[in-house]
DNA sequence: CCTTGACGTGAGACTGTGTATCATCTCGGC
DNA sequence: GCCGAGATGATACACAGTCTCACGTCAAGG
């Protein structure tokens, strides 16, 4: 159950990029959140714990993971941007609409799917994002009662 | 081939919405546009044809369409808002990563997809937002060349 | 161990988007 | 033409994310 801490440290040393302080803090704050979070998020955990962490070196760390494909980006249906640890293969998000949680799913079929979309608009379909919303096993039980 | 500009006019008639000159005005300049636009691109077209328009109109008008389902609000890759135009009906936007025109696909087999992601997650799908990036037909044909 | 250059950091200023407020104006029914 | 509901727009505001730049820190080399 633990040792899924090191994840992002230990990519940061495998890149060659430099292990500092800063990034280490991000990464367990990172780390130590079940669901997305917003760069706002990250900073408000910081100085709960007292860590010292500027607004600019969160932006830029997230950018960083982000880049090595550890972290990725979320348009929430509300207009906010939320961020989501992952692994670097394509995959999709489902996210839990009462508690926010998310999960990965594994690349679904969807070739079928864009071939359909492809010859119906003669696009040359290169890329997609699809992100899907529900309620996560937790919260579903939670609803069935009242 | 024209008569296409009284969509979002009617719409609001038949809403029993207000006809006010803004909301005209903001729906003329969005039938203007061929690709997705974000508030601020027609703000400009606003000024550029000597429209006196508030900011916040502009905003309030999207927000109305976009409750009517005749818009759509579409996260773009680099995180910029932007807005469709869109029947009220299930579909999925593709998005030409070139021109940035938009097009829209009837909705896809997608059924299958979402209850395997159901059945891998344990999350129960209701809702879902598929966005499709792409070259249109248009831009195919110039990429090819060189 | 100290020097040193490169890179990372952080405070704050800045930009841009979207929202709230509120006095004024307009629509459309009488 | 009058009136009330609702829309408008200027301004202020809140907030996310970026940029700048002086300073601090990392890690290689002497």
């Amino acid at each position: 159950m633990a040792a899924e801490q090191p994840n992002l440290i230990n990519a940061l040393e495998g890149a060659g990029e430099r292990l500092t302080a800063p990034r280490r803090a991000v990464a367990t704050l990172i780390d130590a959140r079940a669901a997305h979070f917003t760069a706002a998020d990250l900073l408000e955990d910081a100085r709960a714990r007292r860590l010292s962490l500027g607004r600019a070196t969160v932006f830029r760390t997230l950018e960083l993971f982000n880049e090595m494909g550890l972290l990725e980006r979320l348009d929430l249906p509300n207009g906010e941007h939320a961020y989501v640890v992952c692994a670097p293969r394509h995959h999709h998000h489902v996210i839990c609409s009462r508690c926010g949680r998310t999960s990965e799913v594994a690349d679904l079929g969807l070739e079928g799917v864009l071939d359909d979309a492809s010859s119906q608009t003669g696009y040359q379909i290169e890329d997609h994002r699809l992100e899907l919303y529900g309620l996560c096993p937790a919260c579903r039980g939670r609803t069935g009662g009242s």
